[in-house]
RNA sequence: GGAGAAAUGGCAGAGUGGUCGAAUGCACUGGUCUUGAAAACCAGCGAGGGUCACACCUCCGGGGGUUCGAAUCCCUCUUUCUCCGCCA
């Protein structure tokens, strides 16, 4: 969430930021203002009733001493007093900061200044394209069918298990799926993330911290007997890592990497853009994350568009990169490029990464600071993306590299496959 | 799952219900000394709110209660440890 007093201190430009998100936020803006006033007010005045109570129990503990019990007793009549007070000026100051916190919770990130206006993904800025498109053969075919000629994901079998949204990877297929993940593993690895494996289910808290809650609480399957959540990306947990810590200026950059399974209800979702691999309730994704000094923020997120650059070049896919409009931003986010690869038979972009700088957003949920050199405590900036997501990578794979003989595998997998081809 | 014990600052570890935000040691930061370093000595050293800055307020696992006053007493939750049971 957004810092109460940057919000005091920069009023207009939060405002006009969050207008590029379609978001008129004058009112809640002006309310968040109002009410901090008022919690300040409240709080001062609590303090100083505090005080004078400290004040006087002191006193008696000192009267109690000397034997002068009934000077005591006249003061002990006082306090009570006070404590009438205190218990009504708490209870005003409870409701005003839960008032202040609900709707803090409700404002989301404000957008960076090079975000484009817009409402959809329509809107969405191309900044950057590469990769030849193949031409495929006649009767090329798109990856839900190459999965079943081939054998190699059986989503028949997933729902008698599960339900739709849950394939079962067979063969080969499953093995090109687990060759994805160490290789991607590999290059984050080289690139200086180091590896971490991380639980699959988190707590409220930790839901909160990184923004899941209350925003998306309808998304994310909740095992209620023990309020645990299935994380819908590795993003929450690795995150939460770093909740509650103060990081040593010179230890920053930190920079992890892991793979996890993600379940998301993606409830509302239908037709045939759920197809096949398109859309899953599970599926897996390798992440990688950082957690930056503020004024390297923009510069690691850069590098981190690059990174994810030199993997699908790599993999040889014809890929694009997109730099999301205000209305498509997720909730957080202050700048966000997702990366789309092409699916040729289906002739259409999919989105296998998506990554973002959250600038404090995060970090002030998570009471994530550094101490800087004059020794204060500061927020630190967290970036995280897809380094990638697996199951689109894969049907772009499919359909990308399908001959009429079967599928190549890309050169650079073949080490970690252990065959050349699906056929 | 059952029985018992515990939870204090970065770590270790004191703390009879009253002057405790908390002894002490280690670590860390600055200084003296030294050619330099180490050692020694001196000083500083938790977090949040609040203020122009002070003052002041809050926090001793979380929540609630008793009391004029709680790190200290009571209830509850969570976690950790030991023993038993079960089990990859």
């Amino acid at each position: 969430m957004l810092q109460v007093a940057f919000i005091r201190e920069n009023k207009n430009a939060v405002i006009n930021g969050l207008a590029k998100r379609n978001i008129d936020a004058t009112e809640m803006i002006n309310d968040v203002i109002t009410l901090d006033e008022d919690r300040r007010n409240l709080q001062t005045q609590l303090d100083n009733t505090k005080a004078e109570s400290n004040a006087l129990s002191k006193e008696i503990g000192n009267l109690f001493k000397s034997g002068e019990v009934q000077k005591a007793n006249v003061l002990k009549e006082k306090t009570t007093q006070l404590k009438d007070t205190v218990k009504t000026l708490e209870q005003e100051l409870n409701e005003k900061a839960d008032a202040l916190n609900e709707l803090l919770y409700k404002i989301p990130n404000v957008p960076n200044e090079i975000v484009p206006a817009g409402n959809t993904d329509e809107d969405n800025e191309e900044v950057y394209r590469e990769g030849d498109i193949p031409t495929l053969f006649d009767g090329a075919l798109p990856h839900w069918e190459l999965a079943k000629k081939y054998d190699i994901i059986d989503f028949e079998l997933g729902n008698k298990i599960t339900g739709a949204g849950f394939p079962v990877y067979k063969g080969k297929g499953a093995k090109l799926q687990r060759a994805l993940i160490t290789y991607f593993l590999d290059k984050n690895t080289e690139a200086g993330y180091t590896e971490i494996q991380v639980p699959h289910l988190v707590n409220e808290a930790s839901g909160f911290g990184t923004g899941q809650l209350p925003d998306k609480e309808g998304q994310m399957y909740h095992v209620t007997a023990d309020n645990l959540y299935l994380i819908p990306t590795a993003e929450v947990p690795a995150t939460n890592i770093f909740r509650d810590t103060i990081q040593n200026e010179d230890e920053l950059p930190k920079a992890i990497t892991g793979y996890t399974p993600c379940f998301r209800r993606e409830a509302g979702s239908y037709g045939a853009h759920v197809r096949g691999l398109n859309r899953l309730h599970q599926f897996d994704k390798v992440e990688i994350l950082r957690v930056e000094h503020p004024d390297k923020s923009y510069e690691a997120l850069d590098g981190m568009v690059e990174h994810v650059k030199g993997i699908l070049k790599e993999l040889k896919l014809p890929y694009r990169i997109l730099r999301l409009c205000g209305g498509d931003l997720g909730f957080t986010s202050a700048l966000t490029y997702d990366f789309e690869v092409f699916s040729t038979a289906q002739d259409r972009w999919l989105e296998i990464s998506s990554v973002s700088n959250f600038e404090t957003f995060q970090a002030n949920r998570l009471k994530l600071r550094f101490k800087n050199n004059e020794g204060r405590n500061e927020l630190c900036h967290t970036l995280n993306g897809s380094s990638l997501a697996l199951p689109r990578v894969l049907a772009g794979i499919l359909e990308n590299y399908q001959t009429e003989d079967g599928i190549k595998i890309p050169d650079v997998l073949v080490p970690y496959t252990g065959f050349d081809t699906i056929s």
